[in-house]
DNA sequence: GATGAATGAGCCTTCATTCAT
DNA sequence: TATGAATGAAGGCTCATTCAT
């Protein structure tokens, strides 16, 4: 990559970071380009020179930031070769990224939440990457299998909700009402791993 | 109430009703009031006979939704008289509320979980309707602690966030990608029911 | 029509006039809503209770003021039972029609020379314009061939064309550089008269 | 001429060639320098290295363009020694012209036509410019005057005005409508012709 | 000389809100 | 009370132009 082109991604770099603060403190549809482009120090139009449209930055901001995270969730997993080591690495690893930015998380709950929220075009993007989410998970799920903690032909789907949603709980009471992230993960995974197989028994048979 | 006074109060409710509908679809500032006017069958200029703006019809949208389930939750807790009880009386609750009226879980779900993306004034308001949510929970913990099944000199707090996080865990993946609400619902109550006794156990002492 | 229409009408009309007069002085991309609205003596969003955009609102323009203008020539040439009356009620039409309202002949001189100059979707009702500005006229041909000053199988085109183009010639030369209008339309018709005869006799056989 | 001048000069001619077809195709205001520079094949700002402004390269290209066509012009009708000869002369270089740069037609008919279309500012140049147009011409009405076709103390004006008028007529009919340029150029020339006498016997004495 | 980047000004359009009827 | 009409205040986006490299 040339000197121009890193220059120019650097600048990238700098507005979606910016544009993550903004989109995740006021919303899409609540946050103006020139609020971002304050943010970044820069014109509104300026914004353009890297972006075709506010729609357009507002999905790179959270295929990145998610991006980012995603790739952490899968190297968390990686790492770990049992259920509950996956699990607790998932948590961990979220607690981490979580507290580095709280903005990230902001704005990816507010996108993976509500498609209908944010700009319609890309609402078929934002569905994309929740399955991308769920995907990036799935090696807990392999673990239990594997393990003979959960059967393989039964619907798992809902684990993955119940996983995301005991995870995401924890964040959403730390950013709303300002409950104490730790103590929040450290009983969301304590009573995801003690439920689990009450719930695993419980699966009916994959289906759709 | 006179006469006048309730044909204004039905008004007022019709509106209500097809206010919560474009809010429940296409969250607060996607909506416009000419679009809720469009679906309450009047003129824009009527609502504000009613209201004195977008966001005081927006609030009213969400205290009455609001109070109109968390009616029901006092309710359902009123007639159970164990933990277990309570637990399945708040699941079955939210399970007949959320089939008679996605939309209303729609909005409340926005409002609640992101005082950023509603107006930034009844923000105030919206937390004092998460903190009444919890009070309206509480019985649930109070039958816990009345069977021995957890500590009353602990800190509830995650507890709160996790029951109502598995629950709308499973009205998330439900409104978002589709998944089954029936199925979603139980696996989170079993999870939380099975899960329980460990996570009352890790709790740490009053604090906050 | 009830009121209310009538009083819309009257004002749809009222700003018609005002952006018929900018859009003639400017021309439609060096003319701005803004203008027009000031013109018209309202705010800007006014003009957006009437006409859904400014493009929508040119159309308008144009087709109101040529639809007015074509009526005359249609009347005119009804009245006319000779081919050289045809051509001296046409010039006539014109005469009375341009000083009554140059702005009228600016912006359809603008339309139809330049479709490429307008906003691109309308050029389609731009074109169709100018086959029933053709249409309008054609009268005047049907006499000369009923008298025997036409061969019916020839390719009437050309015709059309210099008819048009001497007419006019005469009016651009009055806006552009204030020519005589009067002189000018006088020496256009006197052209066409006494040069037809020997166009018509050059015309090759009907074929596109 | 030094050689960097000349390198200068040529790249001015490249610059001015693609901004012809461009203002040409799209009209002034239409046209971006951004569009100009891509069909020059290099930056916009490059742009400004050899033009101060937009509005003076649309000066310079239709300064341009009429020149390289009025010298043809002048030529034309240097080589003809008779008024019939001189119409002749002229409606054929003008035939050549045209198809070989319909774009020139196309930018100095909008220049010519709409002074109001193009950049307010440059007015002055472009009335000059029809007056050098109207002077290009003049030999021929010269002839007509020296073989006693036209008494010189009349008002030539409405000539001029006519003769520009039926020959651009039929490039207009064949860049607005696609007719027959050769056929459109014939008849009009035929008309001028046939019609030249009566018109120079209705003029009025010399006045503006 | 050439260009990528930056930007101020401006344009079209939307929308919450007010007001006269 | 109901509403059509009017509007000020943005907001997204474009573009001619400047400047540092």
């Amino acid at each position: 990559m040339g000197l121009r082109e890193r220059r120019r991604e650097h600048t990238v770099q700098l507005i979606v970071a910016a544009a993550a603060e903004v989109f995740g403190r006021r919303g899409y549809h609540a946050s103006s380009m020139e609020e971002v482009a304050k943010a970044t120090g820069c014109a509104t139009a300026t914004l353009y020179g890297y972006f075709p449209s506010k729609e357009a930055l507002f999905t790179k901001v959270v295929m990145d930031l998610m991006g980012a995270y995603l790739a952490g969730v899968t190297a968390a997993l990686a790492g770990a070769s049992t259920f509950e080591a996956s699990v607790h690495g998932l948590f961990e690893h979220f607690e981490r990224f979580a507290e580095e930015q709280a903005a990230v998380i902001r704005v990816v709950h507010t996108a993976m939440r509500t498609a209908q929220l944010g700009p319609t075009t890309s609402t078929d993007e934002i569905l994309g990457l929740i399955a991308t989410y769920r995907a990036a998970i799935g090696p807990v799920f392999d673990r239990a299998v594997a393990e003979g903690l959960l059967a393989a032909d039964r619907n798992h789907e809902p684990l993955y909700t119940l996983l995301l949603g005991t995870l995401h709980s924890a964040s959403d009471a730390w950013l709303d009402v300002g409950a104490d992230l730790r103590l929040g993960l450290h009983a969301a995974r304590t009573l995801f791993l003690a439920g689990f197989p009450a719930v695993a028994a419980v699966l009916p048979g994959e289906s759709s």
